[in-house]
DNA sequence: CAGTATGTTCAGTCAATAATGAACGGTTGG
DNA sequence: CCAACCGTTCATTATTGACTGAACATACTG
């Protein structure tokens, strides 16, 4: 009967693993069409033009423009040339799982000095209140470290 | 000259941590309100009443009457009562950081399982994808680890 | 040099979602 | 019992941000 082992093509499975990456993506503020784009280089594993990327995604070259950006400043993937081509080619960077985590690491760490930054300005008479807002500053300290330690692993345990 | 420590009243520094914390909340996916909601009960550490939070924050009671109810369903804040008044009253949970930190452990875990899902679905002779697409699927694991590790220093080290 | 290909930018459109405020059901106190 | 109060729901509005597509600047090719 086959239940659990629906046969699909592995054009579907690469179709579906491309657009549940771009929901992921969706879910973590990253616009959906980056999400897409950075599935497709890491399934397909080889570099991948940028004009393949907009026809394969049937998006616009803006979209496509301004995904690979935000993944280059992610440090996600790289823009590389191939001889022959006056394209811009793509691949996904080694250690882009490990540069994800120090992002959000990064993230952490900026939230963290913005609320002690508002704990300076609390007055020193107010001292539960310091004391709150200093958990809470605290607490993204924490996400900072946690983060750092699993990137690190990432990076090594690869 | 003091150009370090620009002096503020109690107020002033209460109401720039409330707004600081709706725009991080907006930046992690939280609706504003909600965040502001959680940092008026963590400033102010006792338990508040829902109609001192519509006025306080100057939004309509609908607006807190959703936004309590993400972050309760989130065990970041919970609802008491206040013998005398039959208002709802609220104040942040125990522990609510590390509660954080297990909700994104969770989605964590969410996203490797969506991605494993995936991965059945690609042919076994697909095996250069399959490799890659099980490197991101052990990428939110290890997310779910070292989040769950995380969680468990807040609440220890508490 | 002319013509074409390439990537970026930007104004405009559209969809998703946050927020409002009125209507509602349920509870309480007088 | 009823009047006031309380929280939720829902239709509507406002806002935000992704996406498009055309205009543009640049670089290559023949």
């Amino acid at each position: 009967m086959n239940r659990n082992k629906p046969i699909k093509s592995a054009e579907t499975a690469r179709a579906d693993f491309i657009e549940k990456i771009g929901m992921i993506a969706q879910s973590e503020g990253l616009p959906r069409i980056a999400g897409r784009v950075l599935a497709l280089l890491l399934y397909d594993g080889e570099r991948v033009s940028f004009g393949q990327l907009a026809t394969a995604l049937q998006v616009s070259r803006g979209s496509i423009s301004s995904s690979v950006r935000i993944l280059e400043s992610q440090q996600l993937i790289k823009r590389v040339a191939k001889a022959g081509d006056r394209q811009d080619y793509f691949q996904v960077v080694n250690n882009a799982f490990a540069n994800m985590v120090e992002a959000s690491a990064a993230r952490a760490r900026l939230a963290a000095a913005d609320i002690e930054e508002s704990l300076n300005e609390i007055p020193l008479s107010e001292t539960g209140a310091r004391e709150r807002v200093a958990s809470y500053a605290a607490f993204y300290r924490a996400m900072d470290d946690g983060l750092k330690t699993t990137a690190e692993a990432l990076r090594n345990n690869k």
